[in-house]
DNA sequence: TGGATCTTTGGGATCGATCCCATTATGCAC
DNA sequence: GTGCATAATGGGATCGATCCCAAAGATCCA
């Protein structure tokens, strides 16, 4: 038989509402009584029921995350992160995958609601503002994390992904590239539309304009990277510098410019946006704009534990914790060996 | 106020115990009560308290997983594959990351079953096969996946390491190869041990020994791969292929390759152990042996549902899920463009 | 020593579902 | 019409913890 509560306090001779004060930690007790119950529930290796202790208290101790997928380097760093500090305040994490179906995901925010999650930390596609405003009206914590949703009454966590573009541009002008390639993603991304902001935003602050002809937009994958760098480097023989923007099509880009024999940077200095762990160890290792993973989740969580603290306390503290405010996570450029001043040509 | 069963019986007019009958699809009950309290439900938009159930019926519909990291490829990648499956078979799950410590692993086993989860499985440590066979006991099910500890009485789902390692090794035999270097992980580690065995068996086929100036091993991380493939390179030059069999160590050996003006397959053949899904993309296109992690967590979560099918039924068919089985997802060879028959050399 | 206050404890209700048992309606055969 | 099996329903107990209220015991001062 399972030892429940009742088994640990007859143990120690007491009531199971004394029991229960004991190994909850209630001031209203006794240091020898504690002490004696304490003793009973390791001796009979006491676990207690987190299903009834939820279902009386409202305090599952259990915190939702929904996100696209675990491929994305930055979301399954986000994941890991939040999972090792919600351990550590003592949550457990249940996991939503949605592969960006706003169906799918709504459908995970009400299961999870369904279990009775405190709290809720949503990687999401941004289109289920309503539903996550209806759990915050319920008492549950939410995080929007990367995209917001247009009218999410929760705050939300996100990256800078137009200054991070900015800073990176920035940083190949400064080095003397003017003709500098863009590879990011479609303009109806969020992160596509602001990091292309960024890059323009730099060219224009030099007086200089976007060049069409150096840019390809296209979707978050591996094969777009390679057609697209095989396209540019055809098309604009003259580019000194790319500035890769789309994380996925990175994949695909550095092994064409190692295959085809560009010199990175002798030939083509490269900036990429989001650190991938491994840039660090190519050769040479990569440029990169590195958009704060483990910051975002950090924060997330932090958001997220004031919220269900303040949650049984004073609507005060809940309410001004549940505003609906944005966040920044600053992006950070980490240079490294593939970005050079161009070389000078004789022909230029 | 919360919606709860109690409300949505009175709006249909019938009892408690009725409305319970009729939303968790019991024969015993008329249809058209059945309909009525369908819509008695839709219309309050009611949502079932997930805890107050599980607490009475024993049954969570949570499933546990308990993984060193997400950062590993095979890692991440079965835990979608868990996901998804659990989430189609109307089950959550509940994540817990060890960073590859067994006390971790146990608090982490301990809480999830205090979560009351129905089912567990565990890519883990291996050192804890004795809280996962008392789990075991109580009811839970619990599968091992890639690691199986010594004495467990769960059933695992391992790779097979040993035949992979054999297949590329003997592929790169066939193709004429006979100076096949090395790269792997320490024999400590079991996947380290058993794909050096593959390959020492592939090599005594033909008639050959392991020369051990073509053998690296060490640490699973990328800085490993740069300085194994550099040592190598110096120390043999003759060598015609490399099997790398340290997934980190592929991150340093690629780019290091490529730099260092290697060509592959020209001078060396190459094959990888264990799929990342950009190899396909790199120039030239990587052939890996694909160590099935998609087929890991799909078989391993099928083996869970079993057993969770048989928990409250029969002890027999309990029983039956419930030994200790080990089984293997096959590897698979997949030829890609980085091995070719070794260039025949005039000064050979 | 009595009474007021504070500390500590026990008993019962409660969270919201499911489960078991008793009861009522229904159908069918004789 | 009676008897008996079957189908459908309702009421109360239950899962295992926490919460609330009342009561018992300790403390202290007049």
């Amino acid at each position: 038989m399972r030892i429940g509560l009742k088994e640990v306090a007859a143990e120690a001779g007491v009531s199971r509402s004394t029991a229960s004060r004991a190994l909850s930690g209630s001031p209203l007790i006794s240091a020898e009584t504690r002490a004696a119950v304490e003793q009973a529930a390791a001796r009979l290796n006491y676990q207690p029921n987190r299903l009834a202790g939820a279902l009386r208290s409202k305090q599952s101790h259990l915190v939702g995350l929904v996100l696209n997928n675990l491929i994305n380097a930055s979301f399954h760093t986000i994941a890991e992160v939040v999972q090792r500090r919600a351990a550590d305040e003592g949550y457990q994490v249940m996991l939503g995958i949605t592969d960006a179906d706003p169906a799918r995901e709504k459908e995970f925010l009400r299961t999870l609601a369904a279990h009775g999650v405190d709290g809720l930390i949503v990687i999401g596609t941004g289109k289920n503002g309503a539903t996550t405003n209806a759990l915050l009206a319920e008492g549950t914590g939410v995080v929007n994390v990367i995209r917001r949703p247009a009218d999410s009454a929760a705050p939300s966590v996100l990256a800078a992904d137009r200054e991070g573009a900015h800073a990176a541009t920035s940083h190949l002008l400064d080095l003397g590239h003017e003709r500098i390639g863009f590879i990011g993603g479609e303009l109806t991304a969020d992160s596509g539309r602001e990091r292309f902001a960024g890059y323009e935003q730099a060219l224009r602050e030099r007086g200089l304009a976007v060049d069409e002809s150096l840019v390809e937009r296209g979707p978050f994958a591996p094969g777009f990277g390679t057609e697209a760098i095989t396209r540019l480097l055809r098309r604009a023989p003259r580019m000194t510098a790319l500035f890769a923007a789309n994380h996925e099509a990175v994949f695909g880009i550095l092994p064409t410019l190692a295959s085809t024999g560009v010199s990175v940077p002798g030939d083509l200095s490269l900036v990429c946006h989001e650190d991938i762990s491994w840039l660090r160890y190519w050769s040479p290792a990569i440029t990169v704009v590195d958009n704060g993973a483990a910051e975002l989740g950090e924060l997330a969580m932090n958001l997220l534990l004031q919220q269900m603290k303040h949650g049984d306390g004073g609507r005060d503290g809940a309410q001004e914790a549940r505003n609906g405010r944005a966040y920044r996570v600053g992006a950070q450029l980490v240079i490294r060996d593939s970005t050079a001043p161009p070389a000078t040509r004789r022909d230029g």
